[in-house]
DNA sequence: GTTCTCACTGCAATCGGTTGTATTGAGAAC
DNA sequence: GTTCTCAATACAACCGATTGCAGTGAGAAC
């Protein structure tokens, strides 16, 4: 009966002439140095020739550390997320980690199920990008030894490392930014306040517009997609008439505010000024060009990842929470009012 | 010394008070009809109890199914990606595997680290929408035991399974579409000749211009985006002037091409229509909003993670090389030549 | 009353590494 | 020549599961 699997460590030792254990230290940076120069040689060769590569499962069943780290988000497909997942994947690759990828559409069980899922491969870390501000499985986390950082969203506990942008700061300029163009009676088209993004951006909305002097209104989305703000906006128009502009509370409910403006008749930014929220790819490119605030994904991915990396190397650390600064894009979507 | 780790399966097989091969058939689907009905419960509220997880590592070791699959892209940065990584998660998730997401930069190296991070990983199988037409990776995976599909671009070698677009369908009907406005005079802005996409697609616009009597001109892009695309077509510009109409190898590439006719006084589409390939997600909401082929992102990542679980359950299967039809979409970036 | 079944459970080897400790042997110190 | 030191290597336990096989005991068959 012919070995169908790949070569192991006992192969490589045989093949060199070694025991298994001199085989391990040779071939670990670490304790390399403890085995003789000759010997090394032997051992390196030998496992070059036979093509060997550690078995990772049996390594980290041995020193409890999988080298993989587990990322959710709420929905790959929302534009903003690829980059944070590659800013937060460069970082990690370059420490040796791998990266478990999971969407929850949203979906609080598909998240339950997922990080289950995570938890039994013993991820050395989790990065989430979508909890809510009350969290059952974040409470379920905390009790575990594992390392969280929370990027995007977080939650209202203060305990738990996140990294997450400028809410208050982004809405601030975003609205001044309407009031400087012009307008005086602005919407907000909020996301879901059980996330952190919406709740936030909800208070500072109302603490600029109330500042300002302005008149507001604010229609909950369902969601952070299109529909939902296609539909936001609907009700938006029919509650809060002579409206001349509107805050999202991200692009892509920006771009349902935009469609509903139209079926109704508003043209943007002519009728309607519509300011986002994240400066997703491609947002510049789109008709109108959308003005929005930008939110470093890259760089929110990338310490993201490098919180939890440090987490993990030190797990008495404080709690970091990291607010990202932004900055508002002025684009084609924002006009004077006629 | 109080245990720090979470509890083992030892740990419930001693609060249920059987021995843990006992436990181990009882928390098992497969298994569990060996075991007695009361001892059954008795182990379950054990393991409740405890909140025991199994140690995936450990039971990978033992069963030599690690239950998760690799899948590289080139760029998860590029927006045809996302759809396609979320249909392949959704498939996999549902039959019990975790998906490790890797980004390769179109960087050969950085591919062949991660592909070996993932053999060390012992991944059931892998997903690879970053291969060239002839790569030595896939020749050293040949040799190993590891189920492989790749997905979007495929390579020469006839064995391997792949689920790839329609390239020749697609570039056919973008060329036809240009004809039958009127353009006679026709560029190609092609991807990156060592990738099937790259090389089939020139083929198909090749025979479709020739067989419609067109002229044409075709330029090498070095990468799949935007920067390439607009390189590639400053340099058409300079080669084939009174080029009325051009077609890009992907939708990135398309965008560059409008900004580089932009750049040389040709606005999109008055003096230059463009056509793109893949329709990207919000390729129907830029300015001009883009004529592209569609390609069904989300049924392509599906077909391939159903292909690969498929030759992970009978790995003697042969080669399954799908094609997936796609449609010309006609929106605002091709019009009739002035 | 024996023996045979058969359902259930326990025993122990195993997956492929890592690592604390023991062993070995050569050269230094005496 | 004996003892000590120390570097290099071998031994063996262990990580936490799975699984073939052996054991056990209650009831059936004789």
């Amino acid at each position: 009966m012919p070995r169908p699997s790949s070569p192991r460590l006992k192969d490589v030792a045989e093949a060199a002439g070694v025991h298994v254990s001199t085989a391990s230290r040779a071939l670990n940076e670490q304790t390399a140095a403890m085995v003789q120069e000759e010997t090394l040689d032997r051992v390196r060769r030998a496992a070059n020739q036979l093509g060997y590569r550690v078995n990772g499962m049996a390594r980290a069943l041995k020193t409890r550390r999988s080298m993989s780290i587990g990322m959710l988000v709420p929905d790959i497909t929302n534009p903003f997320f690829p980059p944070v997942v590659r800013g937060a994947e460069g970082a990690l690759a370059k420490a040796g980690f791998s990266l478990f990828l999971s969407s929850t559409d949203n979906d609080t069980d598909k998240a339950r199920s997922q990080l289950d899922a995570m938890t039994e491969a013993r991820v050395d870390g989790l990065l989430l990008g979508m909890v809510q501000r009350r969290d059952p499985a974040i409470d379920r986390l905390r009790a575990g030894a594992i390392p969280v950082v929370l990027f995007n969203r977080t939650v209202d506990d203060e305990g738990i490392s996140s990294v997450v942008p400028d809410d208050a700061l982004g809405l601030r300029l975003a609205v001044t930014h309407l009031f400087e163009l012009g307008h005086r009676r602005v919407g907000l088209v909020v996301g879901p306040l059980f996330t952190s993004n919406g709740e936030r951006r909800l208070r500072a909305f109302r603490r600029s517009a109330r500042r300002l002097g302005l008149e507001f209104h604010v229609v909950e989305a369902t969601a952070f997609d299109e529909a939902a703000g296609l539909r936001a906006t609907e009700q938006m128009i029919r509650e809060f008439p002579g409206m001349t502009a509107l805050v999202a509370g991200n692009d892509l409910l920006a771009l349902g505010a935009i469609d509903a403006g139209l079926n109704a008749g508003l043209r943007c930014p002519r009728d309607l000024s519509v300011v986002g929220f994240n400066d997703m790819p491609l947002a510049g490119r789109l008709s109108p060009p959308l003005t929005t605030v930008n939110v470093p994904e890259l760089t929110l991915g990338r310490l993201a990842a490098e919180v939890l990396l440090s987490l993990i190397a030190n797990p008495q650390q404080q709690p970091e929470r990291i607010v990202v600064p932004v900055t508002l894009v002025s684009r084609g979507s924002t006009a004077p009012p006629r």
